[in-house]
This record gives structure tokens, C-alpha cells and sequence, in this order.
DNA sequence: AAATGTGAAATCATTCACAGCA
DNA sequence: TGCTGTGAATGATTTCACATTT
């Protein structure tokens, strides 16, 4: 009942969840079944109790989740209750609206360095961070213990980038550039790609013609 | 063999395959196997020839298949051989990025309008746009034939605007709000969340500890 | 000789359904 | 009574493996 082998799907709705209880949380309710749960999140409650089982058992029966108590198991499990340093590469229009993105920080994630090639923006200052030349990378990933990377360079420079990112002991990479990224085994990686979704979307939408 | 029942997994992956096909292109290779398209995708020839066979036979045996062909059958399937129209709800940073992020309009989608309920906005110019009151939204919808949506307001205002985009017609939405959106059956829904990726990313990095 | 297209097999994910507990 | 936690059943997805074609 431990974490022996955890799906991968179940880890990505895990965030889904921390989500929904902490507005829960807000709104002062004390107890939340895995019905109303599903019903906030669209999805079946039997696949929610299923979900949480991979981890323990939180719940009490006949009544319900205390929202206090699941959210903070949640939150330990994922490891948010711990600050995570990422660095951002890359800071044209994309990466300057992820420095000033206000949803980071809250949520125990905290930008500390931004670098981009161009001697233009080297040493401009973006938000409380001052961008640095990508020589300095190593230095500074080691020395702010950075273990996540934001990559928002142009797709053309975005392998390279991930390439020095890995090379400096980086673990997880967010990257924004409209590339399939090869990393080695264990690297975690997440793409964001609004293009991506759209170009899904209309398969869908031009069968409702 | 045709468009009876194709998995939604499926659907999803299609772009990617537009994705490196176009990459492809734009190198001059004629003609690409399942097995070269697997290794740039990081993922198994066979689930590559498995996707592509529930909308027909593209490939050569012993061959492989044309990439101009190939891309241009997907092009196809997924409605990117046309221009889809969409609005975009609320210019604040993330909005304003969005109307300035040039990856859309290569790709079939065209941002034709921008709305926002801030009146300190409204009338303000941002490249060929100009911001409009939610008021107009209906009309703009109508005459322009937008059937996407794009949504990046503040959470706490994102549900309004979903709904009022729903009520006017809109099939598709793109929401970069950070909340569980609830939409009747048949609207395609895509969300983008760089919190619950980042979020699901910690899990495996603290297993490295 | 090489690579597709595809049934069949294997794996993975979701849902069911109910025993057990508050 | 109401809801959890969970094996078992179902359903979906991926992979295998090979006949077939160029």
C-alpha cells in the first residue's frame, strides 16, 4: 500500500487534487467525500478513492476526507512542502511573462535566475531577477541548488539549451519550445504547448459542421 | 478503417506526428519509417503504424512513408488545411503574451479579437488588435465565425467567461486559467497549467534525494 | 531486404460492487 | 445510513509478431 509502483496518470492527477482542496480549504469546508470531489473535478469518485489508495488510506468511512489533513498529505507527497529553485532560460516575451507569472511562488516554486544569450538583455533586470549570461549556468545551478530548468527559447536553440541544462545536474525541465525534447532516462519533463492542444481541438470541431 | 471510433490518445498524438513531419519536410527528406519517426519522438514504431492505420493506409512496405504525403493526409484529419478564427479573453500580461506569441498563426489559427472587462483596457491597441468590452463579445463572435476560445483571465473570473463563451457558441476553448472548468458535453476543452505540470514534477524529484 | 498494416496477446487503467467501519 | 478502501471485472491502450507488399 506503499509507494511501490505508482502509476504515472495517477501522479499527474495528484496536482488536480491539491488544487480542489485547497479552494475547499478556502471556502472553510471541513470534510469533502470522494462524490463531491468527483463532482468539482468532473470525474468518477471510485477512480479518486482508487487514486488515493496508491498512497494510504485518508479517509474515514461514512463520512468522508477531513480536507485539512488530505491536503497536507497531498502536498508532502508530492513534495510541495518544500521550496523548489528553478531557473528560467530564455527571456524574451514568453520567458518575461513566466518571471512576472504570479502563480509560481505560492505554490512553493521559485524562480532565481534567468539567463539568455543575447548580450542586449544581459544584466537587464526583470522583475527582482538580473538576466546572466548562460556562462554562468553551472555556477549558479550549483550554487542556488536549481533543480528545475524553464526553457522559453526559440525552438531552433531550445535542444542545446536542455542539453546544458542536463550536463549541470538539473532534473526536472519545463519546457515551452515547440520541440520533442530527447533527454536521457530520469530527466523529468514537462512540455507546455498550446499548439499542441488546438491542433487536437479542431479534429473534434470540424466534425460538428 | 475510417473515422468510426478513434481513441482520443490517438487524436492527441496526431499533432506530433504533424510536428516532426514538418520538421522533416523543411530538411528534405522524402520519405521517413515508422522506426526514424519513433526515434525523434521517443516513442515505438508500432504504436506510430497503430495510430496512423485507424484513418488509413499511408505507407509503403519496404519503404516507409512520403513526408509531404503523409503530413498533408494528417493536415487533413485534423482540419489544419483551414483557418480557424478564435478570440482571446482577457489582456493582462499572460493575454498580452498570447496575442504577441507567434506560433498560432503559422498554424491554422488566427486570433482575430480580444476582449477584456477592465474599461482602462478596453480601446487600447495590441498589435493588429484592439481590446473590446465583453459586451460586444456575441456580435464579434457571430460576424467573425469564431469558434475558439481563449481563456486567460484570473481564476476567479474564469467560470463566467467560459460560460458566456459557451452561450455564444463557442466549440473549442483554450483556458489557461488554473481551475477545473465545467462545460456541457461537446465542447473540447484543452488546459494549460505550468503549476500542475511543475507540481506532478516534484514527485519524481524528490525521489532522487 | 525492408518496412507496412493488423489481428492477437499483453499490459495498463478505470469502474464496479461490496465488505467493513464510523 | 453513508462512505471508504479494495479485490475482481471490465475496458482501453500498447506491444508483439508476422503475413504481405514493394
Amino acid at each position: 500500500m506503499e509507494t511501490f509502483e505508482v502509476p504515472e496518470v495517477v501522479v499527474l492527477r495528484l496536482p488536480l487534487y491539491v488544487r480542489a482542496l485547497t479552494q475547499l480549504l478556502a471556502d472553510e469546508m471541513e470534510v469533502v467525500s470522494s462524490q463531491q470531489l468527483g463532482n468539482r473535478l468532473q470525474m468518477t469518485p471510485a477512480q479518486i478513492r482508487k487514486d488515493l489508495s496508491y498512497f494510504g488510506r485518508f479517509g474515514k468511512q461514512g463520512r468522508g476526507y477531513n480536507v485539512h489533513f488530505l491536503l497536507a498529505e497531498l502536498r508532502q507527497i508530492l513534495g510541495l512542502d518544500r521550496e523548489w529553485c528553478a531557473c528560467l532560460i530564455g527571456v524574451g516575451r514568453l520567458g518575461r511573462a513566466i518571471i512576472n507569472y504570479p502563480g509560481f511562488t505560492p505554490q512553493a516554486f521559485n524562480v532565481v535566475a534567468a539567463f539568455d544569450n543575447d548580450p542586449d538583455q544581459v544584466g537587464q533586470a526583470f522583475g527582482r531577477l538580473t538576466v546572466q549570461p548562460m556562462s554562468e549556468l553551472p555556477e549558479t545551478i550549483a550554487a542556488r541548488d536549481i533543480r528545475i530548468g524553464i526553457v522559453a527559447v526559440p525552438a531552433s536553440h531550445a535542444q542545446t539549451v536542455i542539453d546544458a541544462l542536463v550536463q549541470n545536474n538539473v532534473q526536472g525541465i519545463l519546457n515551452y519550445a515547440p520541440i520533442a525534447p530527447q533527454v536521457p532516462m530520469g530527466i523529468v519533463m514537462r512540455n507546455i504547448d498550446p499548439v499542441l492542444s488546438l491542433q487536437s481541438m479542431t479534429f473534434y470541431l470540424q466534425q460538428m459542421d
